[in-house]
DNA sequence: AGCGTCTCAGAAAACCTTTTCGGCCCGTTT
DNA sequence: AAACGGGCCGAAAAGGTTTTCTGAGACGCT
């Protein structure tokens, strides 16, 4: 096909375009730009302005094939679309970036098949480690232990406990919101929750429930599991209110249980914050400033685990791997929803 | 510092080694490989067991060093947390990750610097072409004419005429949603808005105003632009019903506008759909369908604008650029919120 | 002068794969 | 019988960089 009419195109330019400019060997140029020490001062700004004039880029894809490691990771996610992903991927293309690693992206869509076709395909690129992300909390199947390269599972953990996984403490996010419910002055607190098929909704509620305990209390009837769903949350609170209408704290599942839960609660005249307080978890920004009053919620601080998963990889690479499941903890972030009891 | 205790790491096994344990050279295991003719049937069998055996998997590194192209692609998106950078990321990743094209995920944090930064990293890899994804469908600069390799902007187009750009119609998803409405038989039709500043909210209100026209009507006062929140949702709805009560339809400029509208429109005793119809734009899936009644939107089919953005990088690096901004059309995704007037 | 030492530059190998080209063997044709 | 052609395989180069090793020159010392 003749040329197309497209800009320049042009080859990069090589180590050798610079040595040639300088009036050196490629080695010596090598030498230069890397601070080797057996290079002239002399000799060495002479390469470095010439690699400078032709605006020079080593090239990593030789410079890989050389050293045997390439300076990339691949990030293995479930689902791209949910929202517990992106922060991950954020915090660790964050801890990444500002280094030399660039990221490979690739979404299996929950299927296993496609998860194993990427992970083939990332090993064929040769990346020198891999971060899984999955989209609950629920311990995942590991992708095994012969890999050329160490692993580390984010968000969701892996069945293997050799694996290395770095979760946040879900039971523990359970403990702080009830402490923070409990410092408020309530003391007639129930629980509505998600689908407990999911580790998320049992894990809260058993932190919830051991706080309280701490505390001489109990939550007022059992948690109430049902969905993930903001429908949820207001076919609940109708029930609550109709069995435990002196309740003073709901704590939901879930910002979108929330939002329901409030609904309810306003229609029915109770007054949030002033004799119920509210509070959901995920801290999904959307959700929790925009209802009335604003929500306080438990953030996963899933940045911070994308960071530690990208942080333990690269040390794991440096030849330490850790293993076992990492619990990072979770906080409240305190908005009009909950307030002291007057 | 000693071999770590970890697992194997073992080297993975080269063409050479498949090589020696077929009995034959290097250059005929690569030929039988990949499907050369120069190869007698008997032997190529004896490399692909060999190959099976050592569970080969061909060094991609190696083969772009050689071939000039690496079948990598860099995406670059300037806010990773915007809910609309992802699908558009999805459609990319899943256009190419049916193919043999990796992507290298960067996000630059909607930093100028860092972008360069990026850029600059990625070109080192020497991929083969990038995707721009913006925040906003508000034009941004160009990365420039001289690369050398391809560029396609997604969802923000570039300021640069010459650069291939391709981006939702927004204007068209103002027409659109408006002619669902006239189709319900509403006539009375107000705008409710976001932030002035960005072409959306422009372009959306001039699609919908260009629509009335057209069947001799004008929008219920002036479009009322703002922010893009619930909160102004409720105030330009309040606003609204004191001027105008006889409205029958409140086009809203983004889904979380339009829960505040539906919220104001329910207090005040107006029905939804039946004496006034509510519609959104970005079909964001959390808001419509948790909204009483569900919500109807306008999708802006993100995921095809990242999949003709993979598809157009794919042609171009074929050697086929081309230039200009082509716009998408959008969808109107109807549920509860809008239906004829009986 | 001879020898050792030090500094700096270049040649070459290595990384792994693909492709081109040359060569060998065997069967066929003139 | 000689030439030829085709089928099959291997040697070698290429891609860009880093690193090791060798060598050349300069200098100081005996």
């Amino acid at each position: 096909m003749a040329r197309a009419t497209g800009p320049s195109r042009s080859q990069p330019t090589t180590l050798s375009d610079v040595a040639r400019l300088a009036g050196v060997s490629v080695a010596t140029a090598s030498k230069a730009l890397n601070g080797r020490s057996q290079v002239r001062a002399e000799t060495r700004q002479r390469v470095i302005e010439a690699a400078e004039r032709l605006s020079f880029r080593p090239n990593q894809v030789a410079r890989g094939l050389l050293a045997g490691r390439t300076g990339t990771v691949g990030l293995l996610t479930s689902d791209l679309e949910g929202r517990f992903s992106i922060p991950i991927l954020m915090g660790a293309e964050d801890a990444f970036g500002a280094g030399e690693v660039a990221v490979f992206l690739c979404d299996a869509r929950g299927d296993v098949i496609r998860e194993q076709h990427h992970v083939r395909a990332l090993l064929g690129r040769r990346v020198d480690g891999l971060i899984v992300v999955g989209s609950r909390t629920d311990p995942r199947p590991s992708l095994g232990r012969e890999l050329p390269v160490p692993v580390v599972y984010a968000y969701a953990p892996s069945e293997d406990p050799e694996d290395l996984s770095i979760v946040p403490d879900s039971v523990g996010a359970g403990r702080i919101a009830v402490d923070h419910l409990l410092a408020c002055g309530r003391t007639r607190i129930a629980h509505i929750t998600g689908d407990p098929g999911y580790a998320a909704a049992r894990d809260r509620a058993e932190g919830a429930r051991a706080a309280l305990a701490d505390a001489g209390l109990a939550l007022v009837g059992e948690p109430r599991f049902g969905a993930w769903s903001e429908g949820w949350g207001r076919a609940a609170t109708a029930m609550l209110l109709d069995r435990h209408p002196d309740v003073d704290a709901v704590l939901c599942g879930s910002d979108q249980i929330a939002r329901g839960v409030m609904d309810v609660l306003r229609e029915r005249g109770h007054r949030v914050p002033e004799d119920v307080a509210v509070m959901g978890f995920d801290n999904w920004q959307v959700l929790t400033s925009a209802s009335r009053p604003p929500l306080t919620s438990v953030d996963m601080n899933l940045e911070q685990v994308g960071r530690a998963a990208a942080h333990a990889l690269f040390t794991a690479i440096g030849g330490a791997p850790r293993s076992g499941t990492e619990n990072l903890p979770c906080r409240v972030v305190i908005r009009g929803s909950t307030a002291p009891l007057s």
